[in-house]
DNA sequence: GTGGCTGCAAATCATTTGCATATAC
DNA sequence: GTATATGCAAATGATTTGCAGCCAC
């Protein structure tokens, strides 16, 4: 059940904790962006002596791996996601969901960025959602 | 001197103050990507009675009319864009300096994303800049 | 056995809120 | 004259820090 993601703390060269499997476990299995909080009092339930503090160093850990990255869509909160192959973002400033986008930019390259060292390229669309624009029309209607 | 920001809140509606011509002149001035401690720092010299509640203020009534944008980017604080025709930014890691990116991306469209309404687009490139890759290498060669 | 990890409590810091006063129109 | 903006002080909330005890290796 956790081997898979006691291999890839192995992989790379990590201490195999509980912490660490819990949150890696939980990024894997829920790709709906989640902050530190609703990582945190999920795992919590199940692991009653769980830190806050112990969520922000694994997460710390996951990402100095470029196991998990961090959006900072939000502006308010850092999201997770695990890394997969790259792919964009659009955050709903309504509801605050976040959808993956997934359109390939050939010039948004890792390589050229005014000939800066590139480590990270993240694309962020910001609008309102399908859902949230349904909604907004019935109230619209309703009113 | 003014009549310039001055023309810019009036084609906005917006009500003329001292604080939003000061804000905006000063974004206008400072393509660095300022936070608000920046700009408040600043004006606050010349104008001792302003309020950082004000400068977010201002800031906040400039975004909605589009006249600013802010970069989520950095993930700890904001920092502020006069908007220009549309471009991207990187930020650098170690100094956190953020530069403008002249890169187009045919395919970040605001109409494409999954069926979403998109009103804003930016894309964000992380990692080290020139120079502190510069200063790294001295480091590296006098230990 | 020990360096690194966990978990607690307190601190930090950007941003927001409530409210009284001032001012643009 | 009035709705809106300013400015102060206090509150909020995500994240960080310091440190004692614990555990993976």
């Amino acid at each position: 059940m956790y081997e898979k993601y006691v291999k890839i703390l192995k992989d790379h060269s990590l201490k195999i904790t509980s912490p660490r499997l819990e949150v890696l476990k939980y990024l894997d299995e829920h790709h709906g962006h989640p902050n530190v909080e609703q990582i945190y009092s999920t795992l919590k339930k199940k692991h009653p002596s769980l830190s806050r503090t112990t969520v922000y160093n694994s997460l710390e850990t996951l990402k100095k791996n470029r196991i998990v990255q961090s959006l900072t869509i939000s502006g308010s909160e850092l999201r997770y996601d695990i890394e997969e192959e790259l792919h964009h973002h659009f955050i709903c400033t309504h509801c605050e969901s976040i959808f993956d986008i997934a359109i390939s930019c050939p010039n948004m390259d890792r390589t050229i960025a005014g000939g800066h060292h590139v480590e990270e390229v993240q694309g962020y669309f910001k609008g309102i959602c399908k859902k949230c624009q349904i909604k907004q029309k019935g109230k619209n209607n309703n009113g």
